[in-house]
DNA sequence: ATAATATTGTACTAAATAGTTCAATATTAT
DNA sequence: ATAATATTGAACTATTTAGTACAATATTAT
């Protein structure tokens, strides 16, 4: 791999960024290469003189998902240590599908769905990076267990993963139905559900 | 639009059997109509002849998941009438997924994923396609409402929701884990939530 | 039997797709 | 300044894609 100067750097990056949107939007396999150098302002020498292929930019993608995830840069408060900041968390995802007109699920979750039978490595990528989340949250609920918080009965990974699989479905029923609530109602119950392990 | 003969109905059926059969399993996408014509050992003059683009046949496919589900003959019984009946529901989505070594979701909800922003009739027919699942348990909660057997707080219609919601981020989490355990975990969590409002 | 209709095989087309080639132009380091 | 390296533009290729054309063959109704 050679080196990547300044320019070099912001062109990759706005290709990803670009590729990014768009597999959110339309899904991976509705977007085509040339869609992505369109929409970029890019070429298709400069789209492979940066990625070996289009697998290589979905995987990039989820590279940028998992560095936003842990540098604690993105728009989602991934880092809980109260009940105040698990609701942040689920409603920041309500925020999310708002601004998309709730026509989009999560952009994680929707690349796993369409790729995780035919590329092994992708299906990897994408349960990582879920999985990033999961630990945040499972961490809280130990936290809270560790501080006499949590009832006994209540195992911080099994809710956490709880947690994640119940946003997962909030979105894409609000993304079927094209409205908030199915997605407010099922963020709803679950944090009632959490809530109840409180003490 | 001409008749069909039963000969014709078999070739038809068996084409949207092989199709939703590979719609589910790699997605619409990446299904080309080559591949289902090769899948079920019909030529392309016999597809274009009982449909009428890939569009068609996708949403013959969501047809057939309605009738089936409305008729009940699918392998998951939706007409539910006891607490058990709820869990066997959930239950019979567990042993779907195992079917296919945890490497499927939902069939409904991936083509509605994949294809609900390029597609609005395809929207909808997912949309009211789950929606039987979900008034089938709105249902379920009324009788028991009418019977006085579940908490006054409780509105069916958003139990069933979430009900749906937690479902599909079930088996959205065991697939990206290639594992049940995800699954399993998210539906015991789901069913002890409902459970909490019997009385 | 024959006419009408339904089914199917073969060959084709036009567009889109991912990916390549290669030379031209910037940029950076010495 | 110049050599090395990084970036980019333009034209191209091979394959796959959805969909069409049309004649040949079955099947059914009269």
């Amino acid at each position: 791999m050679q080196e990547l100067s300044e320019k070099g750097n912001i062109t990759r990056a706005r290709i990803v960024e670009t590729a990014r949107e768009l597999f959110h939007k339309n899904g991976v396999r509705a977007t085509s290469v040339d869609q992505i150098l369109e929409a970029s302002g890019t070429g298709k020498s400069q789209f492979y003189h940066y990625f070996r292929s289009k697998e290589d930019i979905v995987r990039e993608v989820l590279r940028f998902y998992k560095e936003v995830m842990l540098s604690g840069q993105g728009p989602i408060r991934i880092e809980i240590d109260s009940w105040e900041g698990l609701e942040n968390f689920f409603n920041d995802h309500l925020k999310g599908i708002r601004m998309f007109n709730y026509e989009r699920a999560c952009p994680i979750g929707s690349i796993g769905n369409e790729l995780a039978a035919e590329n092994e490595d992708v299906r990897q990528d994408v349960n990582a990076v879920l999985d990033i989340s999961i630990q945040k949250i499972t961490e809280f609920f130990e936290g809270l267990k560790k501080a006499g918080k949590l009832k006994k009965s209540a195992d911080p990974k099994s809710l956490a993963n709880f947690s994640l699989a119940s946003l997962q479905g909030a979105l894409l029923l609000s993304k079927f139905n094209k409205d908030p609530k199915p997605a407010e109602n099922t963020v709803k119950h679950a944090l009632t559900y959490l809530k109840s392990f409180s003490k």
